[in-house]
DNA sequence: GCCGTACTGTGTATGTAATTCATAGTTTCA
DNA sequence: TGAAACTATGAATTACATACACAGTACGGC
């Protein structure tokens, strides 16, 4: 019933609502076309790849002609971010803490292996196929936890968040970032060199002391897995929490 | 000593090192104009009203002046970025918890009065002036609370990050974002009757419930001070936990 | 006081991309 | 068989960022 909600032509054909047209030419493509063609290019060349006429020339047609498909480049982008989602992993009866943990690690990695979706990917609600699969087999796994769907929405929505912020710190770090290359630091122990010459222990009095003392040249620099783990643990420790406060909420409202 | 690390041209200058220069015309600019003309144009107009056309004529000189103050667009965002920031605010003996929740939510309500911002801001290592100040106050207000530097930062990063996402998140459903707009979304309501339109139970057995429960006509929706505070109080039960942990530890090591 | 030099701002020119539009070609339905 | 509906194309337009050569300016040594 609510089907009838006109969809924008894009998110319509993410869906698989492709018009149905009789007259005219076959089309030579379709978006799914399209889409794996620019995934290729971004997958290879990054985001500044992609261009229309790159990837036009690339399913080989004209530049133009992939207007009959998409509205602009930015539905291009959108569609693509959703397209480059693999299937959610499969709960297997997990507790609900080890697949949240699966969940958001496998989103992180995607997002490394995939740097490009950082620059599509500001956290909007989900909108595509794919990422609501996501969303769907998290709330899946809190079945039974008490929450709300409501908690359980925000749940899911602040560990995709801490995924994708995490592999941006990541990859900026490591590398990936020209804001970073440009300032001669690759890696957290040139930063933890870099921040020591710059700051006034005046002004700055806890972090230069922090600096000083080498924190970015041991185990913490953003990058390890312990510090990928560090803030999931935060996270899940706080849904562990809310649980556990609502089994108690719950029991007594029972008596 | 290690201020011997020749930075590159614009985050010196963003730190005030401005090159020392006597033979010459007296330069008619400084980045501090520069920058504070880009960030009204930003804030009038959006990211998109700044080109270097734009900027160049509001502070009456020709476009291609400008690079003689920066050396590219990109470096002209990322110091605007820093000097958006606002002074952290003071402790003034507040408990972690507070302060660390009073410091997350400035920042998030930051991105939301510049919501320009979020397309510069993927998480980076904090590099300017200001971004360092704030993340020495959250340091400071870890103080004695037992955890080691590396766990402070990756405290404050868990937190700044989460400031990012939920601000993108909010401004991309109260109708800053145009992906959001082209599906004539705006706010929960919208979003979850188009999801309800769209999702096949059986594919999205957990979704499509929560949807047609209504979720997003309550008071989950994702732009609420409640959805806010509960990602908040997910990571800061977190920290909590951590530091109980820490001074169980601590203890029985002192014995 | 004068002149060269280092440095500042200007105007022009170039290259890259996205996007619009009129056109020519292709199927299918009546 | 012809018209209608639809497809792909190429040329043209627009908006920028940026490189470069030039002209003017002020300081510092003589």
């Amino acid at each position: 019933m609510a089907q009838e909600r006109p969809l924008p032509s894009v998110l319509g054909r993410m869906w698989g609502h492709e018009p149905v047209s009789r007259r005219g030419p076959r089309p030579r493509l379709d978006l799914a076309t399209i889409i794996a063609a620019a995934i290729e290019i971004a997958d290879a060349e990054g985001l500044a790849g992609v261009s229309m006429a790159n990837v036009a020339a690339r399913v080989g047609v004209a530049t133009t002609a992939l207007y009959r498909y998409i509205d602009s480049k930015e539905d291009l982008l959108t569609v693509m971010a959703d397209s480059a989602a693999p299937l959610p992993p499969e709960p297997d009866g997990m507790p609900w803490r080890d697949y949240l943990a699966l969940w958001t690690r496998t989103q992180r990695d995607l997002l490394l292996d995939r740097p490009w979706l950082l620059s599509i990917d500001t956290l909007i609600p989900p909108m595509g196929p794919r990422r609501l699969l996501w969303l769907d087999r998290a709330l899946a796994a809190l079945a039974g936890t008490g929450l709300d769907d409501g908690e359980k929405i925000n749940v899911a929505t602040a560990l995709v968040g801490y995924a994708l912020t995490d592999a941006a710190l990541v990859q900026s770090v490591t590398g990936g970032d020209p804001r970073m290359e440009e300032a001669g630091i690759s890696g957290a122990a040139d930063y933890g060199e870099v921040l020591t010459g710059l700051l006034d222990p005046e002004t700055y009095p806890s972090l230069s002391a922090a600096m000083r003392s080498g924190v970015m040249e041991g185990a913490v620099g953003w990058v390890g897995d312990d510090d990928f783990r560090f803030g999931l643990d935060l996270l899940l420790d706080g849904v562990e929490a809310l649980i556990g406060r609502r089994a108690l909420r719950d029991r007594s409202d029972g008596e």
